[in-house]
DNA sequence: ATTACTATGTACCGAGTAG
DNA sequence: TCTACTCGGTACATAGTAA
């Protein structure tokens, strides 16, 4: 081994292991042999396949734009009107200077409300579970408690403006203070007028992951 | 929104979407609908449609398990003779202390030398590189300084018997030290005697990624 | 303008079988 | 015991067109 390596496998074999017929199978090599992803050596009853420096940079690389498609996920939203529980913290000195510290930009002072669909937000939650989140502390002054605030690196842009892309980040808050798919976004500039959104104008959010999972 | 969505578009539409002809985009259509993944509602000419829950559910499977696929990456190898760079290092004390400690198992004094293919090692050394690691730290005795090291969670299994899978360790050393495709396995049992193991067996690693990135 | 039926073409599968 | 050719069947695409 460590090198290139051989395999010995005959058209039944490979037909079960695709689930398909032995002259199906038979046929599949010839093709991987034509674009040139294998090479053989037919010697009488044995068959010794080798993968080429082709197969193996397209196997790779399918590997990875599949992989890229899964990962990237973009998530649709509609805008919509008023300022959510987020546009409230962030306002307060004690979250604003941990967001201004820990997301490396400045937020406005306010967020960008989207409002989801099922699929979208299903899929959104689902991911956000998944994914390392930024920590923003809780603390206390003389009136109440503050709790912690996770949030997510992401991009944003106007569905009809794909190029544009603002760097953003959603704020993980509990949906039950307003019942509804509603996520909030923070970003330095102000979105509405930087984008020149009106309510109900879609909008995507494209997650980053920093990939080290 | 907050709710199902409704999506309003014609089959030439659907089909310059799909680089299909508008009669196929047609077809398909009515088959989401036979398949219960959609409901619709033409009215003239206007068609309304709408994804059902079970479309949902089963759109969001298929991405589940699609990225499932892709995420579980089983690395294949052969056994292979000799004690490698890093059965030397599971004996050191400094190192055996944090091996223990940070891996959750009191791993044998040696490892198991695993030798891969080109595309097998190339797999291992892109997802080895995209994964969290935990890192062993380096430290200094008397005589010399010794190096910090990576490792990562995984499990193993012989080929032939894939039910018996073990929680073990990559060595992440830089394979210079061996020139080959070595990748070493630190785990809690002698792998040799616990598998029944002789050179050239196939055996197969399994990545574990904690699916925080 | 829009859906979708019918007819036709094409790709691909597997049975049978030759070499 | 194998690979792989021929051939018939099936699935699915598109063009043309009816409703």
């Amino acid at each position: 081994m460590g090198k290139r390596k051989e395999i010995k496998i005959n058209s039944t074999e490979f037909g079960d292991l695709l689930n398909v017929s032995q002259q199906t199978a038979s046929r599949r090599i010839q093709n991987l042999e034509e674009m040139n992803w294998i090479t053989r050596s037919i010697e009488g009853k044995q068959q010794k396949i080798e993968i080429t420096e082709l197969g193996t940079e397209i196997m790779l690389n399918m590997y990875r734009t599949l992989k890229k498609i899964l990962d990237t996920i973009l998530i649709a939203g509609e805008v919509s009107e008023g300022i959510g529980e987020g546009g409230y913290y962030v306002a307060i000195k004690g979250y604003y200077e941990q967001f201004k510290e820990k997301l490396g930009f400045e937020p406005y002072i306010g967020t960008l409300n989207l409002d989801l669909d099922v699929i979208n937000n299903s899929l959104l939650r689902e991911k956000l579970n998944d994914m390392r989140f930024i920590k923003i502390n809780g603390f206390k002054d003389e009136n109440r408690n503050y709790g912690d605030v996770k949030c997510h690196h992401c991009y944003v842009f106007p569905l009809k403006d794909k190029e544009n892309k603002v760097k953003a980040a959603i704020l993980n808050i509990d949906r039950t203070h307003h019942g509804k798919n509603i996520v909030e976004i923070l970003a330095q500039p102000y979105l509405r007028d930087y984008f020149n959104l009106k309510d109900g104008d879609k909008v995507i959010i494209e997650l980053i992951h920093d990939d080290k999972n």
